[in-house]
DNA sequence: CAGGGTGTTTGCGATAGCGCAAAACGGGCC
DNA sequence: GGCCCGTTTTGCGCTATCGCAAACACCCTG
């Protein structure tokens, strides 16, 4: 296993006020792993032995109900952190985590956490602030999916993938992973058949060109519009 | 301003860890408060100048949007704490704090919590479960949302606010604070006039008898029933 | 005890989005 | 180069739920 340097990943949220010269001690807690394309990394019930720090590649984060129903939780890109149950006092992944493209994690053991933490206090302030930040765009879900059609809540959710997995081409931002109607359509609680519809009539609008497992937008200010026009103000 | 008892709080998660000779250092800090029923604790967007522990009554958090919809987002039990802006590194609170009874709540200045968390650090630990936890439930929400129709969510609501605020009576369990339609609407992401409704039928079918603001399940078990039925199973 | 205001109920029409089904598509594999 | 399979597209009918509007019920106030 390839030894990591601590320079790929000094700058990363979670070392944020650990000296680099102690970096290296907390990688060295890690091992490193690679998860081919749509290969589990860990499945939701399963005991939380590790947590993972995303070097390469994307990683989807599911949750299944007990009638097989699936929702997205979110995409993982590179630099963040995923599988923090036990940071959060869980015995069990309460997803499961699947790599969307072929993807590099550091592994570091649930044991080495006290130690961890103990040691660069940094840590667990970076850890909480990561988690509080995603239980606000939790609500942020929530509430768009309390209060907005399916169509703005498509539109805010690729403006957002684009902001976190754009790659910036000439002609728009593309989605820098494969991801498929029925993805977006367990990110926005809808039905792959409504997200194909939406897509369709975005694409003879020129606001997207997409194909299969494949989306770019060709005018993301278009789609900022859309993403906040008021649903009952708009032209027929 | 009375001082608290220490060992009326010595027991609540916040404090699990914390020696109690230490526990009243910890009170020291702190500051009580009243609330009368219907009056803000703080508002959405003002800085994060304290973060509180509901020691009575009950609180209502609600995020609000641009356009003015809303969408509560919990509701707190004595004995949570809540406006943990700061320790998630938010400068600004995230969401309206109502007391929707007289309540009385402890209040630390943000100022405060370097310096507690340093001297004990279960407190940081204790924090961190409990940020993970509602991060957990808010998943779960949004699984709900995206898989289950309105009266599936509305049963899980009430049963959910039942176990955290529930008052046993004789003939079945009432919700222990003055709650309305618009509220779960709120909680559900629906509308008041559909939650009345649903409430209606449930009324004459025995399930719950409700009134102004008033809700008390008669046969909690039949809502059970009802939130986890798959909704195309059922008989007319 | 009447008045006003908030919360609740209910009817009715409109519709966004679902669900099913089938066809078209694309692309990798052999 | 042809085949097979997962993905996408699209049509069509259906219905759960919304949105509006009006009537009510209840509580607190004066």
């Amino acid at each position: 296993m390839a030894k990591v340097d601590t320079s790929l990943v000094a700058h990363l949220p979670l070392f944020a006020g650990v000296k680099p010269e102690d970096l290296e001690e907390v990688l060295r807690e890690a091992r490193s792993a690679r998860y081919p394309k749509n290969t589990a990394i860990f499945e939701q019930g399963a005991d939380a032995q590790s947590f993972f720090l995303l070097l390469h590649g994307h990683v989807r984060a599911a949750k299944t109900t007990p009638t097989g129903e699936q929702i997205v939780v979110r995409y993982v890109a590179p630099g963040e952190t995923f599988g923090l149950a036990m940071a959060i006092g869980a015995a069990h992944y309460p997803a499961t985590a699947m790599a969307v493209d072929d993807s590099v994690v550091l592994i570091w053991p649930v044991s080495a956490w006290p130690r961890l933490i103990e040691r660069f206090p940094a840590i667990a302030a970076n850890t909480m602030q990561t988690v509080g930040k995603r239980l606000q765009e939790s609500h942020t879900r929530i509430l768009e999916m309390s209060t907005q059609q399916v169509e703005q809540r498509v539109a805010h959710a690729l403006l957002r993938l684009a902001k976190q997995s754009g790659k910036k081409l000439d002609h728009g931002i593309e989605i820098d992973f494969p991801i498929s109607r029925q993805d977006i359509a367990q990110m926005t609680g809808t039905t792959l058949h409504t997200v194909s519809r939406i897509l369709s009539g975005w694409e003879s609008q020129g606001l997207v060109e997409s194909g299969r497992q494949r989306i770019i937008l060709r005018d993301p200010h278009g789609i900022v519009v859309l993403a906040e026009r008021n649903p009952d103000s708009g032209a027929a």
